[in-house]
DNA sequence: AACAATTAAATTGTATAAAATCAAATTGTT
DNA sequence: AACAATTTGATTTTATACAATTTAATTGTT
C-alpha cells in the first residue's frame, strides 16, 4: 500500500509540504515578537537588508529577498509611511527607486536585537541541526536557480 | 565583524529566510505543472488531502494542512464550482461541514500522478538529502506544535 | 537622430494567510 | 429545562505573493 502507483501523491510523501507548512509556522511565531516594533515578518526581512545595506533598489533588494516590485512596492510605501525608509529616484537613472534607510530605521536594529535569541528558543533546535537544515535549503534554492539557466 | 551584537539580524544568518524563500520557490516551480490541471497550490494539497480521506471535516482538514477557515472556505468553495469536491453539512452535528471527494474529483488523481516525479527533477537532490531535510523540517514542525502545550 | 528593445517600478487582478469577530449548534452543569 | 461555555465554520480586515500589463527611462542599432 505504500508503494503503490499514488503513493507520491501522499501529503506524507511530499517534501514541499513540511517546508511550506514550517515556513507559515515559524512565520507566524515571529508575530507576537514583531508586534513589539510594529513590524510584519516580510517588514522585518526587508528592515534586516536595509541595516547591513543602507540604501539600495528596489531590484537589489527584491533579488536579495526573492520578492517582485508587486510586493514590495506597497512593503516599501508602508515603511516609508512609519518613517524607517526613504524612497526616492535616482539621479543617474530616474527608472531606479532607491531605498534608504533613516536614522529612526536604524534605531528600530537596537531594539530587533532582541527577537533572534526568542525565535532560537522557539526553534529548539541544537547547533548541528540548524547547520543542516541552513545547508540543505540553500542547496536546494541554489538547485533552483541553476535550473534557470 | 561576524560576531558582533548585530550579527544575528542578518538576513544569511536566519534560518527563517532560507525556509521562507525556498517554500516560496518551490510553489512557484510547481505552477506550470499545476496550471495544467487548472489547480492552485493550496488547491493541489487540498485535494491531496481529499483523494486519501474521501470524506472529512473542514476541522480535520485544517488540522493536517496547517490551514483554518478563514483560507480553506474560499479554497473549498472554489474546489466545488470546479466539481471536485462537495460540502454539506454533519447530519449528527451542524456545525460540521463535510467536505467530499466527487468521482471527478478522484478522476482528477489520474492526471497529478505526473507532477510528483517532474518536481523531483525539479528539486534535484538525492535520496538521502530528501529524508534529511523531510526530517529536519517535521522536527521542528514538531517543536513547535509542542511548545503549545 | 530615430526607433526598436530592454529595464525598473507601479498597477491590476487573483489567490492566499492569519487574526478577530460573529452566528449557529452542541455540550456540560445545575 | 435553563443557560453558560465551547466548538465549528463563515466573514471581515489587513498584508502578502505573483502573473500580467503599463508607463517611463535608458540603451543599442542603424
Amino acid at each position: 500500500m505504500t508503494d503503490d502507483k499514488y503513493a507520491a501523491l501522499k501529503l506524507e510523501n511530499q517534501l514541499c509540504f513540511p517546508l511550506y507548512a514550517c515556513s507559515k509556522e515559524i512565520v507566524r511565531r515571529y508575530k507576537p515578537f514583531l508586534d513589539e516594533l510594529d513590524l510584519t515578518y516580510t517588514q522585518y526581512i526587508a528592515m534586516m537588508v536595509m541595516w547591513d545595506n543602507h540604501e539600495l533598489s528596489v531590484k537589489e533588494l527584491g533579488d536579495k529577498l526573492y520578492l517582485d516590485s508587486g510586493t514590495l512596492t506597497p512593503v516599501l510605501k508602508k515603511l516609508e509611511s512609519k518613517g524607517y525608509v526613504t524612497r526616492c529616484r535616482s539621479k543617474e537613472d530616474e527608472r531606479v527607486l532607491l531605498v534608504g534607510i533613516t536614522a529612526s530605521g536604524m534605531d528600530l536594529k537596537e531594539k530587533a536585537t532582541s527577537i533572534p535569541p526568542k525565535m532560537s528558543r522557539c526553534l529548539n533546535i541544537c547547533k548541528e541541526e540548524f547547520t543542516q537544515l541552513y545547508e540543505l535549503l540553500y542547496k536546494v534554492l541554489g538547485n533552483m536557480e541553476a535550473e534557470e539557466e
